[in-house]
DNA sequence: GAACAATCTCTACATTTGTAGAGATTGTAT
DNA sequence: ATACAATCTCTACAAATGTAGAGATTGTTC
């Protein structure tokens, strides 16, 4: 079922973030996106393209002469596999201690709160049981 | 103040995991204990053991003519480092969805609901800044 | 004191990630 | 056509990670 996507590395995030805002661009159109923030050179931006295309993140279209590039992969999907692979490293056991983390990191708007809290209350009911 | 871990690669965090639990180890001990579920000769176990006390992760202490090693960092600490490196790359801002993920991968006893509802009770009020 | 087991030190090699230059191609404006 | 800009392709190299072998040392046992 899962295509078993390998996680992406970190500069790998940011250009895929830079792709997921554009829905679809070249190489040097998100070169020049990320250029305040990363001093990248056109060929490492094409280069990490290419190899995201490899790892199935990414779609490319021969546009013209010209290399469009696509996100394959939702960012939902992206971040999920992430998790995993951190949940798989770091827990043995239980997520608690990790949201924790997250929460004391990255304060959260009331906003939040509230949808986490809807969330537990979703997920109470049942929670005795396991699988 | 932090002393700035470099996050934990994934082998490593499996050989951290042998050393958590032991406290303190040789080489040779660790490769023992994770021999069922990784087949990593002595000399793999040892370089690792080296990086990681480079990285700041462990202490080595020469014992007669054996080093005995042990972790320099709690599991907590480290757990924050790479949490922190994963939040970094995945989040563009918010935790939400990232929480989300993770309840819903890992389903949460009801003592842990309960923990998480006192923890966003205690972050309701002052959700607005910035530390 | 010879042999063995455990350990140490040193070195090495593959893969992944991070980063980029050189040179070929091509659309476009003059 | 010339020239320029943007793009492409190919190649490369350094650091980090994953993995291990070879050979030197040493404590222990017969």
């Amino acid at each position: 079922m899962s295509k078993d996507l390998p996680a992406l590395a970190r500069s790998e995030w940011t250009l895929m973030e830079a792709l997921w805002i554009r829905s679809r661009a070249t190489a040097g159109a998100l070169q020049a996106d990320l250029e305040t923030s990363q001093d990248w050179a056109y060929s490492t931006v094409k280069t990490m393209l290419d190899r995201l295309v490899e790892k199935g993140y990414v779609k490319a279209r021969r546009v013209g002469n010209v290399y469009e590039y696509s996100p394959k992969v939702r960012r939902n999907a992206a971040v999920s596999r992430t998790i995993d692979d951190v949940a798989q490293r770091v827990m043995a056991g239980s997520v608690t201690p990790l949201i924790h983390r997250l929460v004391a990191r990255h304060p959260l708007s009331s906003d939040e709160i509230q949808e986490l809290r809807a969330m537990l209350d979703r997920y109470a009911p049942a929670a005795g049981d396991d699988g």
